[in-house]
DNA sequence: AGATAAACGATCAGATCTGTATCGTTAAAT
DNA sequence: ATTTAACGATACAGATCTGATCGTTTATCT
């Protein structure tokens, strides 16, 4: 393994286990013994757990909303259908048996300290996530595309929130149905263009 | 201080505690130092910290309920203004500057196992606070009763998860705003008594 | 007032945690 | 081929964690 992938596969073990177990109840001793690797190896790459919490979010960060774009911008043109596609994008992670809720609302719910630097990472995760809803409402030419993205913000959190103690991925489509009902009775520019 | 005086403050403490820092964050240590008590004493009361984090969750979920219905029933006696009642309840809660997300989902978020006894502690509180709701929900007649108490529901853990994160108070607002969209364009019972 | 029980404070055991140090070996780069 | 850097394995340091075990003291109750 090159020095990049060892790093690749620690951030990969350590985001499985901080899922699946939580941050402080995964130790480091875990997290090397599960990716095979030495500790001195680890604490090349990484200069503390912290570090390696910091590295393994922003990682997850990055790929999340890329996957996400990813998943929505073939998946419909209309900006209004898009909004609603990340709804889909939610269930499959829903339908995941390992789905253990956000990992990033978890992060924030074990460093509650707003100073925290994991705090701060899971923050900027939901920052420039409600960054692409504001986007897309933007691009459907509703009045107030802000607030169109903070609903479609929080009907995610709430189904990842339910999903994380039901288990079953039936959130996300009761999310949907309710941003598809909210959707169509918001106010829209007059500037919008004819379907 | 009474036995029974002990046993409430060092469920008060551990409350403020897991709070504030987290439930593996927080020590016993921790606690009987803030609350001024023997770990002798703490043991004596609680088995394992395990027993006292189940004992905190039972009363908090019990206080909780409680002063839901307290807060809600006097203040309107139309169960749809009810259900509304129900996120100016929550708003009370994100006014406080030491709010820091519900501490169910962070007692899931950290006892990830649906088998550990403090997921499910946490999972019975979820249910039970559905269960109001779908009560509300039949009382307003609703055509899909249990449907709506799932929105409302899932209206209040996203409410919760963004407030969680961008502590302030309007999550609650826009959640109340959304509430009542969705409850105005939702069907009565044809059997509904004319307001 | 005397008996009973629980409180305190301090200490200790044993486990576990993060992070460091040592050392031999392997693999990559020049 | 030789140098260099990173790897693995193990042991260790020091802190912290839960929980148990001492006397000793303070309440509570009859």
């Amino acid at each position: 393994m090159r020095r990049s992938e060892i790093r690749d596969h620690l951030l990969d073990t350590a985001l499985r286990l901080f899922n699946e177990r939580g941050y402080h109840a995964t130790g480091v001793d875990l997290i090397i013994a599960e990716s095979g690797v030495a500790k001195t190896t680890l604490y090349r790459h990484f200069e503390t757990k912290e570090e390696l919490i910091l590295a393994a979010l922003e990682r997850r960060d990055e790929e999340d909303r890329v996957a996400l774009r990813v998943f929505v911008e073939p998946h419909a043109s209309d900006p209004v259908e898009r909004l609603l596609a990340t709804f889909d994008f939610l269930e499959i992670d829903f339908n995941d048996r390992q789905y253990r809720g956000c990992i990033f609302l978890s992060a924030a719910g074990e460093h509650k300290d707003p100073a925290n630097p994991v705090f701060r990472a899971a923050e900027m995760h939901k920052r420039l996530v409600l960054a692409y809803f504001e986007e897309l409402a933007h691009a459907a030419r509703f009045a107030e595309p802000k607030q169109i993205a903070g609903e479609i913000n929080l009907l995610q959190e709430g189904a990842m929130a339910v999903a994380q103690i039901t288990r079953n991925a039936e959130p996300a489509r009761q999310a949907k149905r309710m941003a598809s009902q909210l959707l169509a009775t918001s106010a829209r520019s007059p500037l919008a263009p004819a379907a």
